[in-house]
DNA sequence: TATAACATTCAAGCTAACTGGAAGGTATTA
DNA sequence: TAATACCTTCCAGTTAGCTTGAATGTTATA
């Protein structure tokens, strides 16, 4: 199976699973006679394992941990339980970040005329300090 | 007033401080007789304001923007209203995304003994497609 | 007076995860 | 046989937002 054969199967670009193999996400795949990537049914599997941790929001190095844990027989499920762990953690905390922000902006997009006018609290929240709530709510 | 006195004041690294001149985003200041950057009182709010509006997720280009129309005398507050908005509509979709990956990985890790069996559900989700809900819960 | 702690510029490096392009070989189709 | 659509390698560029470092000059402190 050939390269743009994987990528249709996988949906990753060639320049990507060519880069995967060469940061060694992806083993070497066969060669054919003529030098081009022959790709086997287990490497089409390992591509989508990746994809599908990718789409999880795993970066290239915990995909490449997952990786070991999965062709890894005598894993513990518990180290994958724990990597998995660490990830929600850690988008939880964006999660909250982000909600933080965008409260902020909503209580300051509330109190703005959008208008002509210029006076604006956006702005001016971005000048005075102190408490984010404008009171206007 | 010299560039590490401004640090201090505004919490942003003489580095970034220079970093910010060199992209435009700050007017070059003043020099003092030695060569030595020399900043007004109103350099340092330019700094604050763009720092409160990094603090909110605002990316450079748009802190930019924000810049241009806080000194716009004839600004219109629809124009940062808008800013805003469109800022609340990205951050909303991002937060969303995240929740997704949050519960699905969650539904996994529920589903994961969390043992020394090698037998682990989340891997599992990596490889076989369908729903990800494992259906243990 | 020595030295430490500032300041300057310019260039390069970092992170993450790719993407683009050039130069060249191979395979398929008309 | 010609065109086109693949494939290969290798190097460089992208995005965002800084950070590090080198070489050098200046100021403040002991």
């Amino acid at each position: 199976m050939n390269i743009s054969k994987v990528s249709k199967l996988t949906g990753v670009s060639s320049k990507t699973i060519r880069y995967y193999e060469s940061i060694n996400l992806m083993p070497p795949p066969a060669r054919a006679e003529n030098g081009y990537r022959d790709y086997s049914n287990t490497d089409v599997e390992i591509l989508k394992f990746i994809q599908s941790a990718r789409k999880m929001g795993f970066p290239l190095k915990d995909v490449s941990n997952l990786l070991e844990l999965w062709q890894d027989k005598n894993r513990a499920s518990r180290d994958v339980r724990l990597l998995a762990q660490s990830h929600i953690v850690e988008i939880e905390g964006r999660i909250q970040e982000l909600q933080n922000i965008r409260d902020t902006l909503k209580n300051l997009v509330e109190c703005c005329h959008g208008d002509d006018r210029p006076d604006c609290p956006i702005l001016n929240s971005f000048t005075t300090e102190k408490d984010e709530d404008c009171g206007c709510s």
